[in-house]
DNA sequence: TTGAAAGCGCTACCAT
DNA sequence: ATGGTAGCGCTTTCAA
């Protein structure tokens, strides 16, 4: 069986309570005993119950983190910052992938929430704010990751997608494109909707329109971003500047494109969102505009460790910044069409 | 503060453990005092505590991953196969990524072991087996996942990865190739040198030998992999038909390739491991050896959940079939040069 | 510097 | 069909 606490006290000949103290680091235990006891432990191979522990009050020291799909690269790099921050803090973190369906997003919140965790970061969408309040009333620190809730009263650390789309509008426009079209997600995805919004107010400050049918949405995947470029792509006159909402669908207009025989970035210039592994793998590269993912990670883990700490609770609100990374997906506009 | 199962007996005039019976489904309660319950339970907002249930002797539902980067496509896919499958059984999943140090290994093994989770599987690689004696003691369930440790008696799931070096080579081998080379893995990743092996010797039984020279090793990044393989290309008589052990080195040889002016798969072929997302992106899409990633991901959970189940002790060894996934970047040798 | 004892929230066994 | 109660392994006063 499992050493407990009372196997060690009993090995050294002492209380329990001293046997505490020296695991925390507590109270005065002389170096003698404090020494001895500790060899003891780690003769017996003692690891202390963390469970037992929590239920006398102490933190679990575990964190939840919520994502559409942990096996999609951007919420794989996403995770891997907040797992790493959390190790630093002396954290783990349980991570759910929740398909964007509200049933999964309540069911793991009731568990994570069973499992007493310490707070919850959620980088999911979620279609009725109301499955949060629950959260909010028990006072459990929550953090919204790339989310925007204006309703809720939580930590959100999201980045700036207005100024996103304006970036990548200026370069596509440096380039000297006019003929510029949009693929977007689905028009719930208030993160996207932000990104053309901001594309669309550039283009316009320099004297251009987006046209409504210049905006096309097509859902997650590789392939129905590929097919809607595929449409995009096929129509006379087609744009000679796409700026996508996100790294797959710019791959997705990457391959289309190609099938159509068009030439990247010669006949047609394309821009990510993400900056994922997968920009940096496709050909050519894709150009992109990047988010933050690290800090995103990391600021969220802090403002619910803070939270934790200083019982501070005022919401922070905290916008980071994307930058434009150029590679090789966007170049000049064909001459003929340059204005 | 929270609601305990102390306060919904107060609220419903019952004891303690009747609540406990309602809670788990258990004994007898007539129909009107559980609904009566139920109907307490939730407008309290009411979670049952599982840290205090786990205390009582239940288990945890609380499982652990360890995996070299959760932010690497083929972790990240991996990792969604046992989340899934674990959520099916009504377990959460906690993930560690080690960067494949030791040190990172034996804290994460450590602090699994306090929270106590019910078991854990392990996808990273371990130069020193005995840290892993530490949990076999205390009869914690483990299941290595696409790792040899043939030392250590537990649960195993893997691929063949003979079969899937033979497989490259056999379909090289078919398309005419004859100047072959391998990219592989640092030597001490066990599975890399299977595959060459697989490799090699399906080459020698179609009698063709693979100089050692003609085995290329680099680290697991891009550029890494790229450097190398531009070596490996840059030289006269270069190989036409080039395997390497992952993805990632695929993708770095298919940037060297294009660097060099070389086409692929005209002027060289090259076969991929893993078939990850990544394998569908680049362009040429890559022909490579799919493993079974869901396959590997959701044994391992059942044999974890089946060991808690059934006490059965007994360590089973799972190996699992790779498949060969033809793309684009594999083709006809030269014609001058076949055979 | 050390120990005794009262919980923490729940399960399970034994009564009733 | 329901309730009383003894733990589970630990932390934390309060005494000694």
């Amino acid at each position: 069986m499992k050493a407990t606490i009372y196997d060690i006290a009993r090995e050294a000949g002492v209380s329990i309570a001293t046997v505490s103290q020296v695991i925390n680091g507590k109270g005065k235990i002389s170096e003698k005993r404090r020494a001895e006891i500790m060899e003891i432990m780690e003769r017996l191979h003692y690891q202390p119950s963390a469970i037992a522990a929590a239920l006398t009050g102490k933190q679990t020291y575990t964190l939840g983190l919520l994502v559409p799909d942990i096996s999609n690269p951007y919420f794989a790099e996403l995770a891997r910052a907040v797992e790493d921050r959390s190790r630093q803090l002396g954290y783990s973190v349980v991570i759910c992938s929740t398909d964007n369906k509200d049933e999964r997003v309540e069911r793991y919140l009731n568990l994570l929430q069973q499992k007493r965790v310490d707070g919850m970061m959620i980088g999911t969408g979620i279609e009725n704010a109301e499955i949060l309040s629950p959260l909010l009333q028990q006072s459990m620190p929550v953090a919204l990751i790339a989310r925007h809730m204006p309703a809720l009263s939580v930590h959100t650390v999201t980045i700036d997608d207005m100024l996103g789309g304006i970036l990548a509008a200026q370069h596509l426009l440096e380039l000297g494109h006019t003929r510029l079209a949009v693929l977007s997600e689905p028009s719930k995805v208030s993160s996207s909707q932000e990104r053309v919004r901001g594309f669309r107010e550039a283009l316009q400050r320099a004297g251009h329109v987006l046209e409504r049918d210049q905006i096309r949405e097509s859902a997650a995947d590789l392939g129905s971003a590929k097919q809607e470029a595929l449409r995009l792509l096929g129509e006379e006159n087609h744009p000679t500047g796409i700026f996508c909402c996100n790294d797959i669908q710019a791959i997705g207009a990457l391959q289309a494109a190609k099938e159509l025989g068009l030439r990247v970035p010669r006949d047609v210039s394309i821009i990510g969102f993400d900056n994922t592994i997968l920009a940096s793998v496709t050909s050519p590269p894709l150009t992109t505009i990047a988010q933050p993912i690290e800090d995103l990670g990391r600021r969220a883990v802090d403002l619910l460790i803070d939270e934790l700490k200083d019982e501070q609770k005022a919401p922070q609100k905290i916008v980071l910044k994307p930058e434009l990374v150029v590679r090789d997906s966007a170049g000049q506009a064909p001459a003929e069409l340059r204005k």
